[in-house]
DNA sequence: GGAGAAAATGGGAGCGCTCCCAGGATGCGC
DNA sequence: GCGCATCCTGGGAGCGCTCCCATTTTCTCC
């Protein structure tokens, strides 16, 4: 049974336009768009006739409509772009996607997410973004071969990197963590606890957070007096490679007594093959890692000490920049870098 | 330094429309129109002069525009609601959203991701999804209780479900596994290779797929002979909480020699606790799971045999449904249960 | 009470596109 | 040569909205 139509004729499909609320309410187009977008003058009479017969009508605007005459959209682009299909499981991803929704729904701006793996999603993806689909673009690219970026210079809409963008040093806005300062902390932490012989679980050497991180590892090492030789094992940022990159660890070292791991998911791989291999942690190995992802280091065995940067707070600024930029076209690019902090738990 | 602008003018804002290609192709806006999308007659001379023109200018449709008129927007949405947010971090979720882009690409439309677990969160999605912003709604809400689906009902565009839409049977469109076949299956094999003791880690019974999953375990065992009694645990689809209800399995029920546990995550915490108890796998305790993650299963020690359900098949299922309501309003609602398969492993 | 400002309103234009339709060019058969 | 089908083209209308502007109504103050 179909729903009885009655009243205002409602257009063939149902949907009632602004006129059809106007002439409900008994006033003109022109005063309905006022009221219910209040700007402008409108008396407080109108202004509720209009929302009442748009109330009942059900009544919702034309997207196309208005964004045809306001050239804005209300929609915002989250790019996710990994060369390796299965990366996208990392959990770090599946918290930006969460935290860019939030933090862009709390500004009115709906997110449209778009994944970029194969070679045709490149072409697919520029071709989307720079078809007025959305405002501005929020780009996740951690490879430094990675080809989007740089295909993304030719678009006419405000981009905003999180993480360095691949091969483009200047004119891009970007949002960074302090990857080498986090390391610094983690590895200065193992030091002052004592421990000398601190191994580290890079990760891929394609990116530059992994890059930063590894270098604050050795940094510190060589000023604290260390040798860091032997003591470097490159992981994937995946479980089971962090596992691998830990057996080798410990086939090589086998006298280590602490390792930096450059993300949870790593640790994760490492501590199974630490307790596989007997060793007690954090006695006998002490382990910190990076990410403090929330669902994952507290829930370790045990729990991990981790360099703690919040997604959520990276995102939260890439969109603030990205208002800034809609705002005034010319800005001159940013890079922010956000500070990070160590959280202190069982595992070391 | 900008860059020098020649040519036909580009309204103000640098982007040119039809109009301009048209002008620069010294043919009718009508005829670029027609070139561009090849539709209609259209000379092979004006197609190339336009299709020039087009590049040379860098012409993208205005998306806006066209959406007015032909009241389509090329865009679907996929809803995640989950009322716990950390439950996000379900791997089968992480799955669905990459199917759901992949799958939508496929037929030419984008993704818009909605994350919907907040109360306020309700209002805002239905008033996004009857914004016209959209041309077809993909909805996950496995919980029973969730108040989304009833909301929907008042969408004026088509929705899909994945999986049982809470509290509507009748009226919806619905693609689900057939969680229940999945359960005995698994269960059958448990019994086949002479468990006479299988307990049950289930799943939250406010979800159907949960509940689905445990009558099949309970009915395959007295279909059997066995007796459930005493062997069922309720564990909330995360690794600890898996990992929890082992241990309660364990301490209630020393002797049992098999456990179904309903999803992969709740299995690996389980292994952990098995293996904190000293119990063999599978040669004490056999170990059948649910979902068949393909970054889980293989990747834990020892490889999980699981259930295996496919969320780009459903997601494929899903999009296909949903392009046939697009082109039939009145369809008549459809229910599809895809089937499951076993993929054995080394833990049974 | 009347001038002037302020408040409120309605009509028109136009965003950039697709679709419809009238009409011009071209082909073919007799 | 003419008639008719086929191919191709351009102009106009209109999608539903916002914005500008001209106009009307209401308020304020001397």
């Amino acid at each position: 049974m179909k729903v009885a139509r009655v009243g205002p004729r409602p257009g063939e499909d149902g949907r009632p336009t602004l006129e059809d609320v106007a002439a409900s309410a008994g006033v003109s187009r022109s005063t309905a768009s006022r009221a219910l977008n209040d700007d402008g003058y409108v008396s407080a009479r109108s202004r509720e006739k209009v929302q009442a017969a748009a109330r009942e009508l059900g009544y919702s605007p034309n997207q196309a409509a208005r964004s045809l005459v306001t050239k804005r959209t209300g929609a915002v682009a989250v790019v996710l772009s990994e060369p390796e299909a299965r990366l996208l499981d990392d959990p770090y991803r599946t918290a930006v996607m969460r935290a860019g929704y939030r933090e862009l729904a709390d500004v009115g701006c709906q997110m449209v997410l778009i994944f970029s793996d194969t070679r045709e999603d490149l072409d697919r993806t520029v071709r989307f973004l720079d078809g007025g689909h959305v405002d501005g673009v929020l780009v996740f690219a951690p490879h430094r071969t990675d080809p989007l970026p740089k295909a993304l210079r030719q678009l006419r809409i405000p981009v905003v990197y999180g993480g360095q963008a691949a091969g483009l040093k200047r004119g891009v806005h970007v949002v960074d963590f302090d990857n080498e300062g986090g390391a610094k902390l983690a590895v200065a932490h193992l030091v002052e606890a004592g421990h000398r012989r601190i191994a580290t679980i890079a990760g891929p050497q394609d990116q530059s957070a992994a890059i930063d991180r590894l270098s604050g590892w050795r940094k510190t090492l060589l000023d604290a007096g260390l040798d860091p030789a032997d003591l470097m094992e490159e992981g994937d940022f995946t479980l089971t490679g962090g596992a691998k990159a830990m057996a080798n660890l410990l086939a090589r070292r086998p006298d280590l007594d602490a390792v930096f791991v450059a993300s949870d998911m790593m640790a994760l791989g490492a501590l199974r093959t630490l307790h596989s291999a007997g060793r007690r942690i954090p006695s006998d190995v002490a382990v910190v890692s990076f990410d403090d992802n929330a669902t994952l280091a507290p829930e370790m065995d045990p729990p991990l000490t981790s360099v703690h940067q919040d997604p959520r707070e990276q995102v939260h600024a890439m969109v603030e920049t990205l208002l800034a930029v809609m705002d005034d076209r010319d800005l001159k690019p940013r890079q922010r870098i956000l500070p990070v902090s160590l959280t202190h738990r069982a595992s070391s």
